[in-house]
DNA sequence: GTTATTTTAGAACAATCGTTCAAGATGGTA
DNA sequence: TACCATCTTGAACGATTGTTCTAAAATAAC
């Protein structure tokens, strides 16, 4: 055996995610992620491979991120009190942070031209409205939601919403808005 | 007075604009210009300004372009039927085409970080939620829907689905899909 | 037909792009 | 202690980036 790695892979990941977040894949340039990752382009391309590979495992590593923290919010008592904290907690995420999710950045970036990147992208866009389905089938099943909605397509309403959410807060900038617009949304689905 | 340009401006632009909607603005480079636009790079220049300013023109020519549209498929007896054409002629224009708004690929990858871009297109979207804000103000005074909905944020809920509803057909590529989903906003909009 | 002015064409610019490579440093194993 | 696989370093690669410039071609006005 020989040499271990001076830093922690996961963790630089993490920087060049943010930066790629921050800036988007094609603006982001690889003397950038050496400035913010802190590393050699050496040890970057030998850890992660290259700049897409990088990318790739950057979304990756969102997305996961991403679905744990909106199971993590799905608190409460009742079917649709787990669903109204989930759109809450992601709206609070957007505003607090200013910015907006990285999956939906590169959906409009890159998904349509980059295969790797829309796979990635759709599987976790299922995952999540597969969470939201399945709350609202027991929403369904308690009475919450009228007995002739559709959860499935309800639930890929909600997941398209937040598209729409995220538009409005980089348009609007106006945290007040995106908040009203999401409890529209809230009051539109439990009627 | 001395020679007159040997193209239409106005059409190459279009060429430009076509390229700039399909690769995104960073992905699209000088030299992709000069042959999708067939001109040399001196004219383009001269013309046009630098890349950036050439995308400008293109996205202040789309943003004109698609008001003007949302406006001619504004037809029908009723305020909100002419609501619902809207929509349906949207949805009908991306599946399509296979493409979505420029606009909304242009906020997710620029509007962000560029104040020029942010401009034009908040300015376009504020055009268009007003539009439907007078349309649904119309609504309400004819009893189309209850008078205890306000128009303005139900005008901007409307236009954020749109964009719901191109990321859906981004990541699903379902005509069908796409087509149940604004059958479903159309639906809770009209109650 | 001359002149003035613009448009063209294409070479060329420096800067940056993503990527590779060779050489030196390191540290666990034999 | 000697080995050597691995990691780090920094220079360097050719290709491409956006942009500029020069010279030739073209045309409207005189």
């Amino acid at each position: 055996m020989a040499r271990k790695k001076e830093f922690d892979p996961e963790e630089r990941m993490e920087k060049a995610r943010d930066l790629f977040w921050e800036k988007g894949y094609n603006a982001t340039s690889m003397e950038d992620l050496v400035q913010t990752m802190g590393l050699n382009r050496g040890s970057i391309y030998d850890t992660y491979g290259d700049k897409h590979s990088l990318y790739l495992q950057c979304l990756g590593n969102y997305a996961a991120e991403k679905l744990k923290e909106h199971k993590e919010a799905a608190s409460g008592t009742s079917p649709m009190e787990r669903v109204e904290n989930m759109i809450r907690s992601a709206v609070e995420a957007t505003v607090n942070t200013g910015k907006c999710c990285m999956a939906v950045n590169s959906t409009f970036e890159l998904a349509a031209v980059d295969q790797s990147v829309h796979s990635i992208i759709k599987n976790n866009w299922k995952d999540i409205v597969d969470f939201f389905e399945q709350l609202l089938t027991d929403a369904k099943a308690q009475g919450e939601i009228s007995a002739d909605k559709d959860p499935k397509l309800m639930a890929e309403f909600i997941a398209a919403n937040f598209t729409g959410l995220w538009q409005t807060f980089i348009l609007s900038k106006d945290k007040k808005q995106v908040e009203k617009l999401a409890q529209f949304l809230i009051d539109m689905v439990k009627h």
